[in-house]
DNA sequence: GCGACTTTGTGAACATGTGAACGAGCGCTG
DNA sequence: CAGCGCTCGTTCACATGTTCACAAAGTCGC
């Protein structure tokens, strides 16, 4: 009801946001009513002082010398990333991403719902996915209207996913998550987030090959062997917890 | 064979090569020769200057007044990517999403070819998703040594993620890609990449709860009638092109 | 060959994000 | 109710990333 005293958030906060409502959810799981910020932090595999100046931006949830409350905290997160209603959403393109996804239940109970999936394949439509059944993506933007829908994730091969994120705009959809490895050219309010696993791979590859190139390097004189070293080098540094890198 | 003379590569920058990479090999599908950062930029969706930057960190691959070779930018990309030679992956976890990943065949052309599937459920052992044979988890260990398996895709429930990635990590795999929505503790020395598509979601989300608070505060005195405006509002500045949010 | 034009490569300002340090406030204990 | 220990919230310095602006270096036309 506040009217408008929110700060603005960072970006990188919010993105931390889900893995903090994840796991206070599993300390409610466990129970615990209390959650420090050196807990979460270890919990989330972040920084304390992070969690703490993420928490702050939206109010003072904690207690000095305490900690936050578990189901308080959980409660003005879930408000703040809108997970109190539900968010239906449609996917485009029935592959087997699309189909994977629309079968996932992983979503529905945090405020997710797939309210349809479209295909362009007219052979596919009738079929079965799911709760769901396909419908052909002529009746995209018709279905956006019907069941309000506010999210659209595209899963087509990339040389469909334009046409269908014009089709999700036109019909007023302003949130997509592109699993498409296409860039998506679309009006400036429309907020894309993009998905693509082939990317991630080749970011794991990159840092492979150096960690290879170091190696070599490293073991100059060395016998240049076949490869495949096992699990030698102790790395660099303590051995605390793995490098992480999240979507952005 | 140059011993030691590259810098340090920004992780953002090695975020965008692969998709440098795309827009690079559909500008050689379409027969053209050379390439500006200013039209690779409009691709990619960047910056011209971040484009310039990211590939100057590589040397100098590019000719004043004219622009990048395709063909030879690509090679280089390629070799920096270690897209030169395979990455064998393994998957863990056959389940609705480990399973499109199987049979998806957009990674092989690109270098990285799932050489296993594994599950831990008995009753799927022996069954064919795509062009492998599901194998049981056990087995894991003594596959990644078998195939030289150097990238880990976690594709299990949550719950299972951990154990997972330690026996992963300790057959010698060092790069993981992990779907699951679980922070995995692991070895310095090992990569992990998190995908989470409940994450995504709830990013989307937080913005469209924003974005409706912020219009039903300007909309002040105005009506407070049901939703769903559809595409009013030409949105804050100039229609140029979605804000875009990657993996980062 | 020379001058005009184009586009790269990079230095420097700016913006965003991170981590350490520390004071302020709260609960507990005696 | 005063002192003490704990943990939040905030400030500040630093690291990382982005954008601008411009000189250097090349091509092309004449």
């Amino acid at each position: 009801m506040s009217p408008a005293r929110r700060r603005v958030i960072p970006e990188a906060t919010i993105a931390r946001l889900p893995v903090y409502h994840r796991c206070l959810l599993q300390m409610q799981a466990e129970e615990r009513s209390k959650a420090s910020s050196e807990q979460l932090a270890e919990m989330a595999g972040v920084n304390a002082a992070k969690v703490r100046k993420d928490l702050s931006y939206f109010g003072s949830y904690g207690t000095r010398g305490v900690g936050y409350g578990v189901d308080h905290l959980l409660v003005e997160i879930r408000r703040e990333l809108g997970l109190t209603h539900d968010w239906p959403c449609v996917i485009v393109g029935a592959g087997n991403l699309g189909s994977a996804l629309a079968k996932f239940a992983g979503f529905s109970d945090r405020g997710f719902s797939v309210v349809a999936v479209v295909d362009i394949d007219p052979a596919r439509v009738g079929e079965q996915v799911g709760e769901l059944v396909i419908q052909h993506e002529e009746r995209l933007a018709e279905l956006v209207l019907e069941h309000a829908v506010v999210i659209g994730i595209i899963t087509t091969p990339p040389a469909a996913a334009q046409e269908a994120a014009d089709t999700l705009t036109q019909a007023g959809v302003r949130s997509i998550l592109n699993f498409a490895p296409t860039v998506l050219d679309l009006p400036a309010d429309v907020l894309v987030r993009d998905v693509d696993v082939a990317v991630e791979l080749q970011i794991l590859a990159f840092h492979e090959e150096r960690r290879a190139a170091a190696e070599a390097s490293a073991t100059a004189a060395a016998k240049p062997a076949t490869a495949k070293p096992a699990a030698t080098k102790p790395a660099t540094g303590k051995q605390v917890t793995a490098k992480r890198a999240t979507a952005s």
